[in-house]
RNA sequence: GCCCCAGUAGCCCAAUCGGCAGAGGCAGCGGACUUAAAAUCCGCUCAGUCCGGGUUCGAGUCCCGGCUGGGGCACCA
């Protein structure tokens, strides 16, 4: 068949090796053909030798969960049209591929199958590589690279002693979410309405020694250095991490605490954004599950604490972060002595103030506080206003006002609107010494450490004598050990590589006493959070990356992938590229300039997934339409970064197109180098706007309107062609050329069938963007509209060099123009020379 | 509750600065070619831009207020 999904017969599309009828477009005997060009040729390898601008153009690298899906088609068709037109444009250009090859999945895999979680993953790598290279991604094979090498993780190894040297890097004992099922610690992020992030299941905590890096040292640089995205990454994604890293401008206060009833005087430090409400604090909390609730807890008070706090801890996540749930707490039996005014203030210990947020106690705010409001009414606390919003009163009305207003009960802040009284108690306190101006940061350090085997050894050694000592850098690798698994790697809630005691027992480094191997291995987000930087000399043996080369090819131009890693990767990579740059390893502090996130493959309006039964095979839709027709769906569907609904876009026109495209190569009858001058004008000036039409569009990610602009090229191409100028007319010649070029960064097997048929020799992806002639962009006249009062009445043929003047002349001389006048004066006339002309009537 | 994004023909989507609402495709209808069909080629129909205000000579585009859909954060002090 040519391009006919429907038809069984006539099969030279589907089955290869099979002849096709001469003349007829045949996707299968092209996919059969060229990929063994492309790679004798190494179209895809940069020069690498500065002699020519580089550009860094970037897929996410994908997880080798099995073989790829129709979501890696739409990522990777996109950052491919990129990669192939800055390559068109004449730029050095380096686009890699490789795998995030450390991970769960193949561990549980591995478990069920007793086998190696290697096995399975690079089985699944080699599936994909196969498939990758099937769909014709423009990628550099020589620089492919898996996570789980140890050629790789050497230097994840290395980077992680360089962060420790920093003290980026440290262990503390905290209370950790742990997923019950997966016996693992989960990083917060990891943490979806307080399930499991992977299987759902409640999260609950444990509190265990921990690795952790210190991203939060970073907060208030990842915030700031985002105003150097802006523009170039989703609004989206930027506010998303905004959220996520939750800046909040305020003070602390610290407040003495009475000593009572056999407990010392003490003092406790709150975080407030409100330092102008202070003569409103009726109360003092502090969250009852944190340590200090103890300490300041009363021996009267004790059991009644020690209660609740079990009651606290019998709730699950999702339930104790439900706003509608009512307030709960216990007095603790002391007292908080308000900084400004010396009043004393109950202290009471509640589980709606969070123990990891801020220091973990709150001053109590009542009537401009919602929730401060909702305790005092529970347990018959007084409220007083001390802000006068115009709003009613919280003590009647149970709502708390937040709002702007002028402070009143508030001694020397009275009088003072909200943003005066602000910076006025804060200036107070410092007076006093007893607080200062803070911000507070939503975010907290990064837990690394998970107790599973298939992810990369965290290279420290614990010795009696010396404590943690790094693994010296001559020493690494810490390899994996090759000798566990099925059973072996099942969780136990410690590592499995505790148990490969061959393994753990070693000499301290330091010392040469016995000591023991750390047996967690790294989240593999820090895996990902260097990649990047790697690709740039995959093979290196003497750093992580060649300095000789780092600076010449980051930062990454174009990043694409799915907005799933708004937050996670893409803040870990950020926080890692900017720790490098630190160390002074890195000129850039930002890893990647542009991100491109595609949109999401559907089917029926719904994410495909096996529940749902909706699921789309890639591999099917491959050997049904071909590489092309599938690649071009995705590109032509909608913009880049929205959805791609696969039950409302059509393949089978996409096929269509492109045999319409290829079927002009057997058409043109003049032969390559023909002079173009003398050919038809009008094909011409369709040919060269295109062109100048494609860059831009490309250049704004516009792919979608690049592919409708050349079904237009197309189409005026065919009509010249049938319209008698003939298929010896040099500019359908050039017309054709031109589709081969532009169509190359959608449809590289048809593209480059076409262009050996136009008798050019392998490969369109270097034939060079064709430049395009102003000249023939400038029209002889252009439609000018004539508006009365909005309202379009007339069209003039008119220079596009018109004077206002003269444009103005002839709009009034219109018959059109004067009768919808009807005998009305002018009031004004608006003319934009030389396309438009507005008259108001008086 | 706070924040971000998006609503244009039956459907997917275009529309530099505010300047003729329509480029392209899907679906539909009609025609040419054919004994017929497929393929191919040609042509046609279809909305006034989610709603309500405002600014303007002029608003899909800018401003204000809503509605609907999608997403993020969330007892975050």
């Amino acid at each position: 068949m040519s391009v006919q999904p429907e038809t069984e017969t006539g099969a030279q599309s589907t089955v290869a090796g099979e002849t096709p009828e001469e003349g007829v477009y045949s996707f299968a005997s092209m996919e059969a053909k060229w990929p063994q060009v492309w790679e004798d040729l190494k179209v895809f390898t940069p020069v690498d030798d500065g002699s020519r601008e580089r550009r860094y153009v970037l897929d996410m690298f994908p997880y080798p969960s099995g073989d790829l899906h129709m979501g890696h088609a739409e990522a990777f068709a996109m950052g491919d049209v990129v990669a192939r037109y800055l390559r068109q444009k004449g730029f050095d250009v380096l686009h890699p591929i490789g795998w995030d090859s450390f991970g769960l999945p193949a561990e549980n895999a591995a478990i069920k199958r007793n086998a190696h979680p290697s096995e399975w993953t690079y089985a699944n790598i080699d599936t994909q590589a196969a498939s990758f290279k099937r769909y014709a991604i423009s990628a550099d094979w020589s620089r492919r690279l898996h996570t789980s090498d140890p050629e790789y993780y050497r230097w994840t190894q290395w980077l992680f002693k360089r962060f420790y040297e920093r003290g980026l890097a440290y262990r503390k004992d905290s209370p950790v979410n742990w997923c019950p099922k997966d016996l693992t610690v989960l990083a917060n992020e990891q943490v979806v309405n307080g399930a499991c992030e992977r299987c759902g299941t409640p999260v609950t905590k444990k509190s265990l020694n921990q690795w952790y890096f210190k991203i939060t040292e970073y907060a208030d640089r990842l915030l700031d250095d985002m105003s150097e995205l802006q523009g170039h990454w989703p609004e989206r994604v930027l506010a998303m991490q905004r959220n996520w890293i939750g800046r909040s401008e305020g003070a602390h206060v610290r407040f003495a605490i009475e000593a009572t009833d056999g407990r010392a005087e003490r003092g406790v430090t709150v975080f407030t954004t409100r330092p102008d409400t202070l003569y409103g604090a009726t109360f003092f909390v502090v969250a009852a599950d944190a340590h200090l609730a103890l300490d300041l807890v009363t021996p009267e008070h004790h059991d009644a604490l020690m209660a609740y706090r079990e009651k606290v801890k019998a709730l699950s996540d999702i339930e104790r972060q439900s706003t509608e749930r009512e307030k709960t707490g216990v007095f603790t039996g002391r007292y908080a002595i308000n900084p400004l005014n010396g009043e004393k203030l109950p202290v009471w210990a509640a589980d709606y103030v969070l123990a990891d947020y801020g220091t973990g106690a709150i001053m109590a705010v009542p009537a401009h506080d919602q929730r401060d409001l909702d305790f005092a009414r529970a347990f018959n606390l007084p409220v007083r206003p001390v802000l006068n919003t115009g709003g009613e009163d919280p003590v009647e009305t149970g709502i708390a006002t937040a709002g702007e207003g002028t402070l009143m009960n508030s001694g020397e802040l009275d009088g003072l609107s909200k943003a005066e009284a602000i910076p006025a108690a804060i200036d107070i306190l410092e007076k006093l010494g007893t607080g200062e101006k803070f911000v507070n940061f939503r975010l907290r350090d990064w837990l690394l450490s998970r107790q599973r085997f298939w992810g990369t050894p965290i290279p420290i050694i614990h010795c009696a004598e010396c404590g943690e000592v790094p693994v010296p850098d001559d020493q690494l690798p810490v390899t994996l050990p090759e000798n566990l698994r099925g059973e072996a790697l099942s969780p136990r809630g410690t590592s499995p590589l505790a148990a490969a005691l061959e393994w753990v027992n070693v000499e301290c480094p330091n010392c040469g006493r016995a000591a023991e191997r750390d047996t967690d291995t790294m989240d593999t987000f820090v895996d990902s959070s260097w990649y990047f930087l790697r690709f740039v000399s995959p093979h290196y043996t003497e750093g992580p990356f060649d300095p000789a080369k780092i600076n010449a090819w980051m930062p990454v131009g174009q990043y694409v992938g799915g907005v799933e890693h708004a937050i996670l990767h893409l803040l870990y990579a950020r926080f890692f590229t900017k720790v490098i740059h630190d160390m002074g390893l890195l000129e850039a502090d930002e890893p990647f300039s542009a991100l491109l996130n595609q949109g999401q493959v559907l089917n029926g309006g719904k994410a495909m997934s096996k529940s749902l039964g909706n699921g789309v095979d890639l591999g099917e839709q491959l050997d049904k339409f071909g590489v092309d027709a599938v690649r071009l769906t995705m590109v032509f569907a909608s913009p880049p970064e929205d959805d791609v609904d696969w039950a409302d876009v059509s393949p089978s026109g996409s096929a269509k197109f492109l045999a319409r495209a290829w079927r002009l190569g057997k058409d043109v009858a003049s032969e390559p180098g023909v002079d173009v001058s003398t050919g038809d004008r009008t094909l011409r000036t369709v040919t060269h706007r295109t062109i100048a039409d494609a860059a831009e569009l490309l250049d704004n990610n516009k792919f979608n309107v690049v592919v409708a602009k050349l079904m237009e090229l197309v189409n005026a191409t065919r009509k010249t062609i049938d319209a008698g100028a003939g298929g010896a007319d040099p500019a359908v010649r050039e017309a054709a050329e031109a589709v081969a070029i532009i169509l190359s960064l959608f449809a590289p097997y048809t593209a480059e069938d076409l262009w050996n048929q136009l008798g050019h020799p392998a490969s369109v992806a270097n034939a060079g963007w064709p430049s395009h002639d102003a000249s023939l962009l400038v029209q002889d006249t252009v439609t000018a509209v004539v508006q009365v009062q909005g309202k379009v009445r007339d069209r003039l043929e008119v220079s596009p060099d018109i004077s206002e003047d003269a444009l103005r002349e002839l709009a009034l001389a219109s018959e059109n123009v004067q009768r919808a006048l009807d005998g009305r004066g002018i009031r004004t006339v608006i003319v934009r020379a030389p396309k438009l002309v507005n008259i108001v009537p008086a």
